[in-house]
DNA sequence: CTGATCACG
DNA sequence: ACGTACGTGATCAGA
């Protein structure tokens, strides 16, 4: 019997459970209205988050934020009627009563302006009434259905602490701090606890202290403090003037002159309950699930996350998948046997297995006491899934690879892997789960195997004859099994080098904090803190900030680049330096790594679909950031060793952007000093400072060096001059210079931003796609910041491309030649192979050839090799 | 859990 | 008028 319960079942009558339940607490309560201030609450999850956007660029923050919200507001009061209130753009009676009403209110940003018509779009597709009336607010609309639906209980979401006023009985309001997350309820029975004051008496307390965010003027000189003094003794306005007398002279002269302005703000923050609104309770009645035009509005929207919950009236497609838990293994590999296809996902403590349209689900057991299988007894069931006839779909192989090896299962069907797929089609989304892949089918979570079937079916239809599935077959699939092989692997370390680098260490660090601690004249301070640092610094010691940028907190910068400037004529910062390096060797690659390296290996994890460009990166420990630029980071490099009887063999791309931009941009110049030969940073030189190459003097060439840098980074005048001390006017005139040299260089640039703007992305040698959506974006900041990413991902990506390449190659020519080397480092343009040393010229001589044939260029492309017994020699 | 800082290409 | 190089990951402090 390999059927325990059907999973799918169970969730149907789980959903007809909830559906029961929220039908009773109808009947039995009363009725429940919510009320919305649409505007108040926008602006409030606008700014809880960084703007985010879709894939096309149009920012949905704010919208996603206010859906969270009305999600949680369904799932909490479980409404009957729900209603949300805009404002609506024309003066209100307030505007014409007062000019100053709201003058001094921002307008709202453009990425805000226009997500207001989105929402509303998507609130009429949620079947949400809005309400909103020329010539009044929100909160008067609000006011008025809180009055006229006396029969109901209403729950207001404001962040607007006008809305105070309206709490009765039967009203109450929920006022949103910080976000859209943090609620707090004020009713008829906390109020006064709350708030010291009546509702009533809010408008008495905005026409004494008025209101800066609506500049409501309130009485010059009279604040909160005041206000509520006054109101706790005498109620109200009138009740204020009224006992003048017995109010102290300056207080009571600032109330005189004030009178009129008081009067004024009293009318201004009342709330108008009598709007001539044309609406019944009947029209704003919700009905729950949300309808599916909801779901296919969120999708369009990308709220992959909200699509996957239970909000919706039924799951249209796939209507036919079903899960199960199995408890009868052999069962179960009877009909995989009989299967040509399968997926398989890894979820919390379950395996998952999906054979046509149904999932099995395999809990896993990690003690004697769980149920379920022990990892080891689905060995056989992996065997008969990974058999030669078979194909997989899978949602992260590499890691995969890693569980099947551990058991000792060897994969010989195809394996095929959804989120790689995905992760080429677009970069800008990190890598995806399993169950992020059931959401996008419209499957429940426990579905996730299916859903990644279903996902690999859907994205490998659309891409047929792409490039994105090119490089997905061709390069990044195959590139996993390579990377696997590698973690596997790993790096031998030196165990013994760890307590001789912690014991020097840890002493200087003794030493030098002894000596900072003396020279600030304190006992002690934490020198980890950059605050409590800045405040030595700044504060006690009192050195020059130089215009040190302030931190969030309004403390000064103490970065490398502050200290650096203040070294030359302070001890104690010389120090602090010297003290960051040591701490950041110690805590990050001593500490960091020790506990890695297990029985002397360390094994990295690549990320392969990680960075928006299609570079690698490596974690746990990271490998691709080992110290080498000061000799005494570098030193640890001596760390990381070949295996017993080996060396390191160790190649490097020779400036591989540069080479790339070379050839893209086919620039004459650069093409040829690459042709030629040349120093490129001095040809550079030569051809900025028009100079000639014999009078290129090493100033010359290292500010060229930085121009280079400067260009495939997208460089802006301020960002090269802070790299190379000078002005910015100084910097500018050597980029007007170098375009002006290299002109090919900046049409190529130029061309990269327009493709960008006209298609949406840009593309590397192998048609890597990466779209940008920030060029779309209405924030100056946001669109440079896209239009030097056009320009740099080309080049980064383009050299990640080549390098992967390599990366197959070699793989592929050390199985030819019958090498014993094994690829065991990748650091971007990097590749280190750990050699027998009876191999190491042949290895060598294979390595730089594989490197340098990856792709034909119209510039040589070189990798340079160098061998040592550790990663320290080898350079 | 975010920001500051700093390691790499 | 206004902030700024591109791409990563780890550690620590301090809400």
């Amino acid at each position: 019997m390999i059927l325990d319960k059907k999973a799918s079942d169970f969730s149907d009558i789980l959903a007809k459970k909830r559906k029961a339940c929220y039908n009773n607490l109808m009947e039995e309560k009363k009725k429940t209205l919510i009320l919305i201030d649409g505007n108040s609450l926008l602006n409030r999850a606008f700014y809880a988050m960084a703007v985010f956007t879709t894939k096309e660029g149009l920012p949905t923050n704010g919208i996603f934020g206010f859906v969270k919200l009305i999600l949680k507001i369904i799932e909490d009061k479980k409404p009957d009627y729900f209603a949300v209130a805009f404002d609506v753009h024309t003066p209100t009676f307030r505007h014409k009563m007062y000019d100053g009403y709201k003058a001094t209110r921002k307008p709202m940003p453009q990425e805000l302006v226009i997500q207001v018509p989105i929402l509303k779009d998507l609130l009429k597709a949620m079947n949400i009434r809005i309400v909103e009336l020329a010539g009044y607010e929100a909160d008067d609309v609000i006011g008025t259905l809180s009055r006229r639906f006396s029969d109901v209980e209403t729950y207001i979401y404001t962040g607007d602490r006008d809305a105070y006023q309206l709490v009765n009985d039967h009203v109450n309001i929920c006022f949103t701090r910080r976000g859209v997350t943090d609620i707090d309820l004020l009713t008829a029975e906390n109020f006064v606890e709350k708030v010291g004051l009546e509702p009533w008496q809010i408008v008495e307390e905005k026409s004494l202290m008025g209101d800066s965010s609506d500049n409501i003027p309130g009485i010059k000189g009279i604040g909160p403090k005041s206000a509520l003094t006054l109101l706790q003794r005498y109620q109200s306005l009138d009740g204020v003037y009224e006992h003048l007398g017995e109010i102290s002279a300056v207080l009571k002269n600032k109330l005189l002159e004030g009178e009129k302005e008081a009067r004024l703000s009293h009318t201004l923050a009342t709330i108008d309950t009598d709007v001539p609104l044309d609406l019944t309770l009947d029209q704003c009645v919700f009905r729950f699930p949300l309808p599916e035009e909801a779901r296919a509005f969120f999708a369009r929207l990308e709220f992959r996350s909200l699509i996957g919950g239970n909000y919706f009236t039924e799951t249209p497609k796939n209507s036919a998948a079903t899960a199960v838990v199995c408890n009868d293994l052999d069962a179960l590999i009877k009909t995989a046997e009989g299967e040509k296809v399968f997926a398989l996902a890894f979820r919390k403590n379950e395996c998952h297995v999906a054979l046509g349209d149904t999932e099995y689900i395999l809990p896993l057991r990690e003690s004697f006491l769980d149920n379920g299988f022990y990892y080891s007894d689905l060995k056989p069931l992996f065997t008969a899934l990974f058999a030669e006839d078979k194909t997989a779909y899978v949602s992260d192989i590499k890691a995969l690879l890693h569980r099947l090896s551990e058991l000792g299962v060897e994969v010989r069907g195809r394996v095929e892997d959804v989120a790689l797929l995905h992760y080429l089609v677009n970069s800008n989304q990190r890598s995806l789960t399993a169950e992020d892949f059931a959401k996008d089918s419209n499957l429940p979570t426990e579905c996730c195997a299916l859903g990644v079937q279903r996902a690999y079916d859907g994205v490998a239809d659309a891409l047929a004859g792409t490039a994105e599935e090119k490089l997905y077959r061709e390069l990044e699939l195959p590139l996993e099994y390579v990377l696997f092989e590698m973690e596997r692997t790993g790096v031998r370390v030196d165990m013994e080098k760890f307590p001789e680098f912690s014991e020097k260490f840890n002493a200087e660090l003794k030493e030098l904090s002894q000596r900072i601690f003396a020279l600030a004249g304190v006992d002690s301070f934490n020198l980890n803190s950059p605050f409590q640092l800045s405040e030595i610094l700044f504060e006690k010691l009192g050195y020059d900030t130089q215009g040190a940028k302030r931190n969030i907190r309004g403390g000064y910068s103490t970065s490398a680049e502050v200290l650096e400037r203040l070294a030359g004529e302070h001890e104690i910062v010389r120090l602090i330096l010297r003290y960051r390096e040591i701490q950041k060797l110690q805590s990050t690659y001593i500490d960091g790594i020790r506990p890695l390296a297990a029985g002397g290996i360390v094994h990295t994890t690549y990320n392969q679909m990680m960075t928006t460009t299609g570079r690698l990166s490596s974690a746990n420990p990271n490998l691709q950031n080992i110290p080498v630029r000061t000799e005494m980071g570098r030193e640890l490099r001596k760390l990381f060793i070949a295996r017993e009887g080996n060396l390191f063999v160790d190649a490097d791309y020779s400036q591989i952007e540069l080479r790339l931009l070379a050839h893209f941009s086919g620039c004459k110049a650069l093409v040829k000093a690459y042709n030629d030969g040349e120093d490129i940073h001095a040809a550079t030189a030569a051809r900025i400072f028009n100079t000639p190459l014999s009078e290129v003097t090493t100033a010359m060439r290292r500010r060229a060096k930085t121009i280079n840098f400067g260009i495939i980074y997208g460089m802006s005048s301020f960002g090269l001059s802070k790299d190379l001390g000078c002005s910015a006017s100084e910097a500018q005139d050597y980029i007007t210079k170098y375009f002006a040299s290299h002109p090919e260089v900046k049409e190529y640039m130029d061309a990269n931003v327009r493709m960008a703007k006209e298609q949406g992305y840009v593309t590397t040698i192998l048609g890597r796609k990466r779209f940008i959506p920030e060029l779309k974006s209405p924030n100056y900041n946001m669109r440079s910041f896209g239009e030097r990413a056009a320009m740099n991902m080309p080049l980064q990506g383009s050299a990640a491309d080549i390098i992967k390449i390599a990366m197959l190659r070699v793989a592929e020519r050390l199985k030819r030649d019958g090498l014993k080397a094994k690829m065991v480092l990748q650091v971007h343009d990097e590749l280190v192979l750990d050699t027998p040393k009876e191999e190491e010229e042949r290895t060598k001589a294979a390595l730089k050839e594989e490197m340098e044939s990856a792709v034909g260029l119209s510039v040589p492309l070189i990798a340079e090799v160098s061998t040592g017994k550790s990663w320290y020699d080898a350079k």
